[in-house]
RNA sequence: UGGGGCGUCGGCAAGCGGUAAGCCACCGGUCUUUGGAACCGGCAUCCGCAGGUUCGAAUCCUGCCGCCCCAGCCA
């Protein structure tokens, strides 16, 4: 027993003091948390925490609630849980029947408020917000105590109780702690627990009008559901001192222990909900799921699968320093996942005809093209081939440069899945523009195989000119032109005005146009797609989900 | 002499006194019907700085320096 080795590898700290809490025997269960504010819509930084909040629930064998931290009637909306709950079950999680709400728990965490004040530890306090302000003393000089600090017992409960029958106008008094006005953690210097607020809450509607404060509600609410682990950012830290003194004071049924842990910053973006929100408002985007913000909706529109985000949570790891993680993590981890799962297609963005002048006229043959050599499941499908067809514009070039190794004037390259075929003349339009390639094929070559065993040293992706069907494409790059948008200006100013460019044009194998909306598909050589929800019958609208990893770009940039 | 945190490769991140994991990025190469994927190899004599303890320190002690958070009746 004692020489049991963990059957996990260690990963961070917080998992390690589970462990140990598991271990010791302080523990039976981990029961972990996820508590948004339904007040926005979650980011790739909740995913952090979500995973985190799930992921150990599920490796310890406990189980994750989802709780909505519901405590501010004036911010939240009913439209923002129900998209919360989709994203969290989109991210592959799930909270089975643990779905709790602080406004489940207004009653009791109001008979618990009513308690301390019979304690002696909070009272109400009849002045404004800007005198309390000023009582609070600064970072440096302690604070001074309210006139009302030593009411008795008795007329608090009678004033928290007329606070809570309504008689009393918003911001009129506030219920607060008693702890230390001169404590150098300014959370302990007599927090607001309970504020007047004649709202109407989207779940509780108007049957309260005063609200507790989020450092009330939350470590109550946690010792409500027997939160083992209750995992929270870095800015709490502060806020801790305050949770346990509240949690050592009541009657709580289990006292849950905070840990924190960094947030997930990502380059090249911006989180704040105030910004996103900007962006969304200014129309600088489409709306909260444009393909291009970090949105979970707007990564899910982008394509990105929700495999991947895991993956990614896990890469970046969870410790307490603050970091910022390199956007090309997350879409590596995209990738990986795309690279085993999604379907290989054809597509070109900027096509160039080419014509095969051996090849009959008016004739059209199948060729068989493997759906994923990844995954040799995957089966494959029939992609049309005929005497037209169009292949990428910067597939070709009549000088091409040394270590340009595609299609040239003379030069024989493979169409994949097809034949090898050899380009004979260049047209050009009277401006001197490149119109169309004459080119022949080799009939000895069908599937893309010489007999003599020849080799061409490019295979390049194709599309037959009669066959294919028109789409849109979108494509995105950086919302922000830099790493830290902001750092120098407004970062509105580092917005990268060319982040999304439109095809409107691209020409595909027509099995695309048998996709359904949200579909991922790889177009060879482009890049990872997905079907936008815009997508008609007959005219599919593609998002570009990440390009695939582009060595020749490298070099061409270079040389 | 306000309180609370954090400083290990370009970016993340292990390391918990025994002589610097891994991942991303980057750079080479092999292979290839995606210049994709896969595979092989390279990439911190050094852990913010300076002292000290120790046979031995990124890990312990002391002192500096730097960065982040806190003065909402937001969360």
């Amino acid at each position: 027993m004692s020489d049991e080795q963990p059957a996990v590898e260690r990963q961070d700290f917080i998992r390690d003091i589970v462990r140990d809490d598991l271990a010791s025997g302080r523990h039976r269960e981990v029961v972990t948390r996820f508590p948004p504010e339904p007040n926005g819509y979650l980011h790739i930084g909740h995913v952090k925490s979500i995973a985190l909040n799930f992921g150990i629930a599920e490796e310890f064998g406990g189980r994750c609630h989802l709780r909505f931290d519901d405590t501010n009637p004036v911010k939240e909306e009913h439209e923002y849980i129900e998209a919360i709950k989709e994203d969290v079950r989109w991210l592959g999680f799930d909270w089975g029947a643990h779905l709790y709400h602080a406004s489940d728990y207004f009653e009791q965490l109001y008979e618990w408020a009513e308690h301390l004040i019979r304690s002696g530890l909070a009272y109400v306090d009849d002045q404004s917000a800007d005198e309390i302000r000023a009582q609070r003393g600064t970072l440096t000089e302690p604070g001074a105590a309210s006139p009302w600090r030593e009411r008795g017992s008795d007329e608090n409960l009678v004033l928290f109780r007329a606070m809570r029958a309504g008689e009393f106008a918003d911001g009129a008094r506030v219920l607060r702690a008693k702890i230390d006005m001169a404590a150098g953690n300014i959370n302990l210097r007599d927090p607001v627990l309970y504020r007047i607020l004649h709202a109407s809450h989207p779940r509780t509607g108007d049957r309260w009008c005063i609200y507790p404060t989020y450092d009330y509600a939350h470590g109550q609410s946690d010792a409500i559901e027997h939160i083992t682990h209750s995992l929270c950012t870095l800015e709490f830290e502060d806020h801790r001192p305050l949770y346990e003194w509240l949690v050592e004071h009541l009657p709580v049924p289990s006292r849950p222990r905070q840990i924190e842990f960094a947030r997930l910053n990502l380059a090249s973006t911006v989180l704040s909900k105030r910004r996103l929100l900007r962006l969304v408002a200014e129309g600088r985007v489409s709306g909260w799921d444009d393909p291009r913000m970090p949105t979970i909706c707007g990564i899910r529109r982008r394509g990105y699968p929700p495999a991947a985000l895991r993956d990614f949570a896990l890469r970046v790891g969870v410790a307490k320093r603050n970091s910022v993680v390199d956007p090309a993590l997350l879409e590596h981890a995209v990738r990986t996942e795309l690279n085993r799962t999604a379907a290989r297609r054809m597509g070109v963005l900027e096509p160039l005809k080419v014509v095969i002048e051996n090849y009959p006229e008016g004739a059209s043959e199948e060729l068989e093209a493997v759906n994923n050599p990844e995954d040799p499941g995957a089966g494959s499908r029939r992609v049309p081939f005929a005497r037209e067809l169009f292949i990428e514009a910067g597939d070709f070039m009549e000088e091409p440069p040394p270590k340009f190794y595609r299609l040239a004037p003379g030069r024989e390259v493979r169409l994949r899945y097809a034949y090898l075929i050899t380009c004979r003349e260049v047209v050009k339009d009277p401006s001197g523009a490149i119109v169309e390639l004459r080119c022949s094929y080799d009939p000895a070559t069908r599937g893309g195989d010489a007999p003599d065993g020849r080799k061409v040293k490019a295979t390049l992706h194709w599309v037959s000119a009669a066959h294919a069907v028109g789409a849109e494409v979108r494509l995105y790059e950086p919302l922000f032109t830099r790493p830290d948008p902001g750092a120098e200006r407004d970062w509105v100013e580092d917005l990268n005005p060319a982040s999304l460019r439109v095809v409107s044009e691209a020409r595909l194998e027509p099995s695309v146009a048998e996709l359904a909306a949200g579909e991922r598909l790889q177009l060879e050589r482009l890049g990872y797609f997905c079907l936008d929800p815009d997508s008609r019958p007959g005219r599919p609208v593609l998002n570009r989900t990440v390009t695939l990893r582009d060595t020749w770009a490298k070099v061409r940039d270079r040389g």
